[in-house]
DNA sequence: GTATTCATCCCCGAAAACAGGTATTTAAAA
DNA sequence: TTTTAAATACCTGTTTTCGGGGATGAATAC
C-alpha cells in the first residue's frame, strides 16, 4: 500500500531534488506540493476524508511557516507524520517543534539515503532525528539545566553559612551589622530559591556546598 | 643522702621480699613497717618534723586500705611520694589513685629490677606506672570515652531522619501515628543530648551520621 | 538608558520551634 | 526485685520561622 505525502517548500530547487528522489521509490505517492505552510492548510483541511502519511515541510516558508505548520497538523485528529527538514537549525526551533510533537528532523544537506531512511522510519511509527540535530538539541538542554543552576550572591552565601552553623536571625543580623529583617528576606529568599522547606533544607544544601563542615 | 621510706603490707612474705630488695640498696632507710594503712597515718602524723620520702602500700589492707591511705597521704602538705603495689588491678582501683595523684603503681609479680627502677623514678620527682597499668587505666579510659559517645534510641533515629528530610513536628507525629506532643519531646530530647541550638544542627548531626543525605 | 539584579529594610499573621518542665507504661538491666 | 532506660504524652510560655506581601537605592547588564 502506497503512502500519501504532501511535501512543503518554497525552494523549487530542492522540492524538485526531493521530488526526484522519492519518485526513484514506487511506494511514495505525492499528494500535494505548497510553497508555504497556509496551502497546506487548505489541502488538508478540504480533503478530510483522504489518508494523509506524512507532510514534509520546510521552516521558512512565506506567511505559515513550518513550525506553526506543525503544530496546526498536531493540532488536528488526523495522525498525520511530519517531517521538518531545514537549513538552519537554531535550537529555538528544533525545541519548539520536539516541544509540539515533531516527528522527525533533517537538515537540507543531507543525503539521499539519510531522507529515505527518515521518511521510512517516521512511517513505520518512530521518530528520526538527525545526529547533528540530536546533538544540538542535547547540547542546548545542557545548558538551558546549567542556567537553571542556582546561583547564590556572596550574601546570601554568607547568610545561608550562619544559618547552618546554628545562628538565630537575629544573631546574624548582629554579626553582620544588618537589621533582622534582611536576615529574614535572605532566609526567606533562599528557601524559595533552594526549593527546600526550612532550615534543614537550607542546612543540608549548606552542607552539600562545603559552606559548613 | 639517703631516702627515707615506710611500706604498708599486710603479707608478710612481700613485705619480707621487698626488704630483701631494698636492703642490697644502701641508699634507703626503711623508717617503719605497717600491717595497715592506720598505722602509717599514725606514724606520719606523730613524726611531723621527719622527712618521709616515700611510703610503699599494698591495696587490700585491714581497716585501712591503700588507696584511703594515698588519699590521705596526699592531702598532707608534708611531699611524700606513694607507690601503690597490688595484686588485683581492677580500673576502678587504678582510676581513683591516679585520680589522687599516686606516684606510682605496681603489680606485685613485678621484678626487682622494677620495683627498685619505680622507686628511684619516683624518688626523682617523676610518675612510675608499670606497662601493664597504664595499659589497664587506658583500656578502661576509652571505654568511658565511647559510653559518652551519644547513643540515640531507634526512635529517636527515626525522628531526627525525618527532622532532617524537613518534615515539621506535625508531619513527623502523622507518618509515625504518634502524638504531637512526643515528636516534639524527641526533637527536644535530641537537641538537648546532641547539644546543638536547632534544627541546623540536629540536620548537621542526621548528615555526619549518614541518617540522611 | 532602561531593565534587571543585588542588597537592603519593613510589615503582618500563622505556624512551628524552642525551653522548661511533668507523667505513665513498659521493657530491660542490675 | 528494685532500678533504670525507653517510648509515649501533655502543659505553658516565649521566640523563631515561614509565607505572603511591598519598597528603595545602587550597581550591572542588555
Amino acid at each position: 500500500m502506497k503512502h500519501n505525502l504532501i511535501i512543503a517548500d518554497d525552494h523549487k530547487m530542492f522540492l524538485d531534488g526531493l521530488l526526484s528522489i522519492l519518485n526513484t521509490e514506487s511506494s511514495y505517492n505525492i499528494l500535494y506540493t505548497a510553497k508555504h505552510g497556509g496551502h497546506v492548510q487548505k489541502y488538508i483541511s478540504i480533503n478530510t476524508e483522504e489518508k494523509i502519511d506524512l507532510v514534509i515541510t520546510d521552516v521558512t516558508m512565506p506567511e505559515v511557516d513550518g513550525i506553526t505548520l506543525n503544530k496546526w497538523i498536531k493540532n488536528t485528529d488526523r495522525n498525520i507524520k511530519t517531517l521538518v527538514v531545514s537549513m538552519h537549525n537554531t535550537p529555538e526551533i528544533i525545541d519548539s517543534l520536539i516541544e509540539n510533537n515533531v516527528d522527525g528532523y533533517l537538515q537540507k544537506n543531507a543525503q539521499k539515503e539519510e531522507f529515505l531512511k527518515a521518511i521510512e522510519t517516521i512511517l513505520g511509527g518512530e521518530k528520526y532525528f538527525s545526529k547533528e540535530i540530536k546533538d544540538i538539541y542535547l547540547q542546548n538542554k545542557f545548558e538551558k539545566n546549567k542556567e537553571k543552576e542556582i546561583k547564590l550572591t556572596k550574601r546570601e552565601v554568607e547568610v545561608i553559612s550562619l544559618i547552618a552553623e546554628e545562628f538565630t536571625t537575629q544573631e546574624i543580623a548582629d554579626q553582620l551589622f544588618l537589621s533582622k529583617h534582611t536576615i529574614e528576606s535572605y532566609r526567606k529568599n533562599l528557601i524559595t530559591k533552594l526549593n527546600v522547606r526550612n532550615l534543614a533544607g537550607l542546612t543540608k544544601y549548606a552542607i552539600k556546598k562545603g559552606y559548613v563542615s
